[in-house]
DNA sequence: TCTGGGGTCCTAGGACCC
DNA sequence: TCTGGGGTCCTAGGACCC
């Protein structure tokens, strides 16, 4: 079996950088939502030093000194990119597993024509000349090995983003080279409890005995040791199962302690959540509503979180958002300041077994027939120009979001005019 | 003033069954 | 001195991923 690791090098500032030629070789950060912490770099801004998961507010000062530019997630743009590089990808390789937003596996045992090195160059200059994304490719013989592979290929800039295990007789030597904490599997956790027992390189762990990793760190423990010494055990998985549970959660731009202004957030999400649900076909059989003031705040505290288990599975907006001030209101207290909310839709079903109840009184049909014009209408007139009046019309939560770039690539209105 | 969001898998332990 | 054995389901919590 021969894996290849195919992952976007600083995704999002790559993705900023793809229709402003002129950040080429500047330092760039993404924030989160919020513009709160900063969530990706370009090399020149880690070579600045500015860590991930940074607070923006601690960053300013070396944010202006060294003229770093600076945006808030454009999700829209990074969502179109990504869809645009898997596709690449899927042209590839018959087979292929979309890992995350950035990542994808790929199985190339079938690949003839080319060695490992010579079909990952292809990759990346496929995906760099089309997209203008740069990436880096890892191979081995197992998923852990090739995304051993991929941080060498990124951390060691001889290797000009491209690593193979493949066909090596020093392999262990590079397996030296990485620290046990930076192997896919191995978190902060299990990372300092290895380094305490003298298990500091992949290597090492390679070599570990594994009824000993067996009894400390589990079954997943055991798997990383047996894909390190070649064996494979955790297999592609080429369709996307479906979701066990659908969350949507917010921090507001500014905390509030008005109930009406959390029901309005948190029907906002319930229109998020209900939209994703009819997208995937599914309906839910749980709603469970939380409510969260500013956990760095100096003020009163109070997290607090209800369940509710739906009588009849839906994904209907409207009885979603019944079920939501239900909850909310029996969670809200009064002098708190929320800074956050959020839903959760668990035991998740196809929406083809429903399973009605004898004292049901919904209309189902009409529900869906409503729906479905609901979703229609707003696919192409833009999200939430139709919409329940429960999600207010001021929006005095919405997030921050000061430096957002143009979406590029899914808004009319955003295409760039070019002046010959 | 300002600190993200959305997921999965695994295990232990309790409740319950025959 | 010395409790039966074998199983399922559910939940909470931990650890991990991007």
């Amino acid at each position: 079996m021969l894996f290849a690791l195919v992952d976007c090098n600083n995704f999002y500032a790559s993705c900023e950088r793809v229709f402003r030629p002129d950040l080429e070789g500047k330092p760039i950060i993404v924030l989160s939502n919020n513009d709160g912490c900063v969530i990706a770099r370009s090399a020149e801004a880690k070579a600045l030093g500015i860590p991930m998961g940074a607070p923006a507010f601690e960053m300013e000062e070396l944010i202006t000194k060294n003229k770093v530019f600076v945006f808030s997630s454009n999700y829209a743009l990074y969502g179109d990119l990504s869809q645009r590089v898997m596709g690449v990808l899927s042209q590839m390789s018959p087979d292929i597993e979309i890992y995350s937003i950035d990542e994808a596996f790929l199985r190339i045992d079938s690949i003839r024509l080319y060695s490992p090195e010579e079909y990952a160059r292809k990759i990346q200059s496929n995906i760099y000349e089309w997209l203008g994304i740069p990436v880096s490719v890892g191979i081995g013989s197992t998923k852990t090995l090739a995304k051993a592979a991929n941080y060498l290929a990124k951390s060691f800039p001889g290797h000009r983003g491209v690593f193979s295990f493949e066909n090596r007789t020093d392999g262990d030597e590079y397996l030296k080279q990485i620290p046990v904490s930076k192997l896919w599997g191995i978190g902060e956790q299990h990372a300092s409890f290895l380094q305490q027992h003298d298990v500091a390189s992949a290597y090492d762990l390679k070599k570990a005995p594994e009824a000993w990793i067996r009894s400390k760190m589990n079954v997943t423990g055991a798997r990383i040791v047996k894909e390190l010494n070649a064996i494979s055990c955790i297999p592609m998985e080429d369709a996307p199962a479906h979701r066990k549970a659908i969350c949507i959660s917010r921090s507001y731009g500014r905390p509030t302690k008005n109930y009406r202004e959390l029901e309005e957030a948190t029907a906002a999400f319930v229109s998020r959540l209900a939209e994703k649900l009819r997208k995937q076909k599914m309906l839910a059989t749980r709603l469970t509503v939380f409510v969260m003031t500013n956990r760095f705040a100096r003020g009163p505290r109070y997290v607090n979180f209800k369940t509710i288990n739906l009588s009849v599975p839906t994904h209907s907006t409207a009885e979603l958002n019944r079920m939501m001030v239900k909850a909310l209101s029996s969670l809200f207290r009064k002098g708190y300041l929320y800074k956050k909310s959020g839903i959760l839709a668990e035991e998740l079903i196809p929406e083809n077994i429903r399973q009605t109840s004898l004292w049901d009184s919904t209309d189902h049909e009409k529900q869906e027939k409503l729906m479905k014009a609901l979703d229609l209408i707003n696919a192409k007139t833009g999200r939430d120009s139709v919409r329940y009046a429960l999600q207010g019309f001021d929006r005095k939560w919405k997030m921050r979001q000061e430096k957002l770039s143009a979406s590029y690539t899914t808004k009319w209105s955003d295409i760039l005019n070019i002046q010959i």
